[in-house]
RNA sequence: GGACCUGUGGUGCAGCAUGGAGUGCACGCCGGCCUGUCAAGCCGGAGGCCGCGGGUUCAAAUCCCGUCAGGUCCGCCA
């Protein structure tokens, strides 16, 4: 990776604002950046002169270069000490260790406190007047000698803080005018405003060290790629549409009225003809478009991830090639801890203990499997009916249960209800002191029932709907399964043992606990990979087997598998990385075989005739000799948000669509004129009555 | 396609459940004072279609309906 830049001197500047230290006194200095702020007194004029965001490493280096200080130590700041302070000829004063002596290094860029520093000026200089004029954000370049402040005025919360620039000139460079928001970093701003002026987002520092970061990602990604034998090759962006998958980006051809280019939802069938090309590794920083409703880590339009694709390969091999770069990335752009290699779960096991098919690994809270030991046993016809209905019966333990008021309770229950399963649930009261963990002592003896006997001896009673029908083994069973404790409460949930259906609003429930109880480390990335997802399902609206996921993944048992297992039991070579609940990436080993694609396509209703149809390329590329081939897409700007803890996918893109997929800096989707659409061939039809009214932007 | 939250001077918010004069707060802006501040301070001032349109009411920022904009979620994302 490239050394920090050095400053060339120009005619704007010969030393970054950020730079001057105590060595430097006695130097004329040529600063140019904005006027990050203004105190004026008066008869004397504080300027805070700020740089501009610069690449990630050359502040506080760059000052080596420049500055002629013999033990000049650019790296360190002293930290002015009340008792000694900073002599002008002994740059060389004790650095502390305190909050003053910042690393500069790592939070120079966009960080305020480490590039600005201060000019003063007095009423006598020219440029006085020039400057006390000026408004917040103008661009300047100006000259001055650097000077030692005060020793009672020094600021440690400055990089530059012994420091201030005695102002000799000003050029203005750039006026600004009144602003739509504070240019400061600390200040609270609407996002909309923020993607409207995005420009000045960027100068308030987060945002511009998050796309350093981002840089430095897709750097280190793109060299420890290469290093691996990985080939980056780019793929087209005007391509054909595709008939699976989400709706595509249009664009209308010219020369060909009524024919369209897609925008690519990934460039898939591009890496698999690369395989099948013998370009043995393959990847690419890929952008992906699709028409699609955006949440909140779901970018509208496009899209970036790591695509790899791997010839000769198995899962295996996939799974050793993401853990290295997922480990390089993690150590060199992140403080976080995560395990390698990661742990594996499989698709059904991932829905039947955590409700998902992306479980939050950070902490444990797993959800029971109860049906064997309540199933047909209890009175309770909800569970002693379970088994000949084919229902499972699961159980989730909350942590301080017992406290939660009864609506709570009736919220899990309507979700349960909405999900097609019936949940129900009891609480224990806190213990009082002989430390029981409940776990069956009362074995055998009926719960409370007909509201006998209170503090009969072993515990508090467990109230809740459940506590008056379950036996106080049953409940102990409940207990040990959940290792809930007094204090807690238990939720069951049973329903339809397909798909693991009673888990999921237990799973639901198991990532909010997460969340409110703060059940997960915040510095750990708990990946896994969860793997043997199913290769079909079932529609539930026709009934019909559709592909759960990829249709080009190899089916585990290959034909074989196909023509006897029923379509509802074979599962895919398939697999997705997660993280900490975040999907990251879907990836498979490809099906490079025709006849078991024309098979498993037969499952899914498509006709040979269709796939040829639909697929003609990477179809006719598997007639010609291809190698079996597998690979992955890690998403770029979701492992942002998981590395800089970001709840919102456009903090870490420069310029991010709004969740309606409007661009509000650049105005886009907007209008063409008549002649630029006649010559594409087209005719808008409005929808609605009297069109849409809606005013330009 | 659906649900929910939000919309009040340039910015960020309070006010709204229980209607009674745009009463506010912080920042910014304009003017004045001010030689050691560092988010400078002090004094003064300007700036509002309370998103928009309807309705209820003697009276609407406040209640109701619709609509637009921003956000979050469900559907969707092979």
């Amino acid at each position: 990776m490239g050394g920090p830049a050095p400053l060339v001197p120009n005619r704007y500047r010969d030393r970054r604002c950020g730079s001057l230290r105590p060595a430097d006194i006695g130097q004329q200095v040529r600063l140019a950046g904005w006027v990050a702020a203004k105190r004026d007194h008066g008869g004397l004029l504080f300027v805070d002169l700020r740089d501009p965001v610069g690449p990630d490493a050359d502040l506080p280096l760059e000052a080596t270069s420049a500055s002629t200080g013999p033990a000049g130590a650019p790296g360190t700041v002293a930290q002015a000490s009340p008792t000694s302070p900073a002599s002008p000829t002994s740059p060389a004063s004790p650095t502390s260790p305190a909050s003053a002596a910042r690393p500069l290094g790592p939070l120079a860029r966009g960080d305020h406190h480490a590039c600005t520093v201060q000019l003063v000026s007095h009423p006598s200089d020219p440029a006085f007047e020039v400057l006390s004029r000026l408004r917040l954000e103008s661009v300047v370049s100006v000259t001055g000698e650097v000077v030692a402040r005060p020793p009672e005025t020094v600021n440690p919360k400055l990089a530059t803080g012994e420091v201030e620039v005695r102002l000799a000139s000003v050029e203005v460079l750039s006026s600004a005018g009144v602003l739509p928001f504070p240019v400061e970093q600390e200040s609270d701003v609407g996002e909309e405003a923020r993607l409207t002026y995005r420009y000045l987002d960027l100068r308030r520092g987060p945002l511009a060290q998050r796309l350093a970061k981002r840089a430095r990602f897709c750097q280190l990604a793109r060299n420890h790629l290469a290093s691996r034998g990985f080939l980056e090759v780019q793929t087209p962006v005007l391509t054909v549409s595709s008939p699976e998958g989400a709706r595509d980006y249009l664009v209308p051809s010219r020369l060909y009225p009524g024919e369209f280019y897609a925008l690519p939802q990934a460039p898939q069938q591009f890496k698999q003809l690369l395989m099948a090309g013998g370009i043995e590794r393959y990847f690419q920083i890929a952008p992906c478009f699709r028409d699609e409703a955006s949440r909140a880590d779901r970018s509208p339009g496009e899209f970036y991830q790591i695509d790899i694709e791997m010839a000769f390969a198995e899962q295996e091999d996939v799974f050793r090639e993401v853990e290295l770069l997922f480990g390089e990335l993690v150590s060199k752009l992140s403080t976080k801890v995560a395990t390698f290699p990661f742990p594996r779960v499989s698709y059904a096991d991932a829905l039947a203990r955590y409700g998902t098919d992306k479980p939050d690994l950070r902490f444990g809270l797993e959800i029971a499997e109860l049906t064997q030991v309540l199933g047909g046993r209890t009175e309770l016809p909800m569970f002693a009916e379970a088994p000949e209905r084919g229902h499972a019966i699961r159980a989730l333990a909350v942590p301080g249960g017992n406290e939660r008021p009864r609506s709570w309770f009736d919220a899990f229950g309507d979700a349960a209800k909405q999900a097609g399963a019936t949940g129900s649930w009891l609480a224990l009261p806190p213990g009082d002191g002989d430390g029981g963990r409940g776990t069956g002592d009362a074995a055998g003896t009926r719960g409370t029932g007909d509201g006998g006997g209170k503090e009969g001896g072993g515990g508090p009673e467990p109230r809740g709907p459940l506590a008056r029908k379950l036996t106080g083994g049953e409940v102990a069973a409940l207990l040990e399964a959940t290792g809930a404790g007094p204090g807690d409460a238990v939720l069951t949930c049973v329903g339809p043992a397909a798909g693991s259906l009673p888990s999921i609003p237990l799973g639901q429930v198991r990532a909010a606990l997460g969340r409110e109880l703060g059940l997960a480390r915040p510095d750990q990335l708990a990946f896994c990979w969860v793997v043997d997802f199913p290769m079909y399902e079932r529609n539930p609206d026709t009934g019909a087997w559709d592909f759960s996921h990829n249709p080009f993944s190899m089916p585990q048992g290959g034909l074989e598998a196909l023509e006897s297992k029923g379509p509802g039991e074979i599962l895919a070579w398939q697999y997705d990385v997660v993280c900490n609940g975040v999907e990251l990436s879907s990836g498979a080993v490809r099906n490079h075989l025709p006849d078991v694609m024309e098979k498993a396509f037969a499952i899914a209703g498509y006709s040979r005739e269709r796939i040829e149809r639909s697929f003609p390329a990477l179809w006719n590329a598997f007639h010609y000799g291809a190698p079996p081939h597998a690979g992955i897409a890690p998403g770029v700007d979701r492992l942002l948000m998981l590395l800089e803890d970001q709840p919102n996918i456009r903090e870490v893109i420069a310029f991010p669509l709004n969740q309606m997929a409007r661009d509000l800096l650049m105005g886009a989707p907007a209008p063409v004129s008549a002649a630029q659409l006649a010559e594409l061939h087209l005719q808008v039809v409005r929808p609605g009555p009297g069109g849409d009214g809606r005013p330009p932007r």
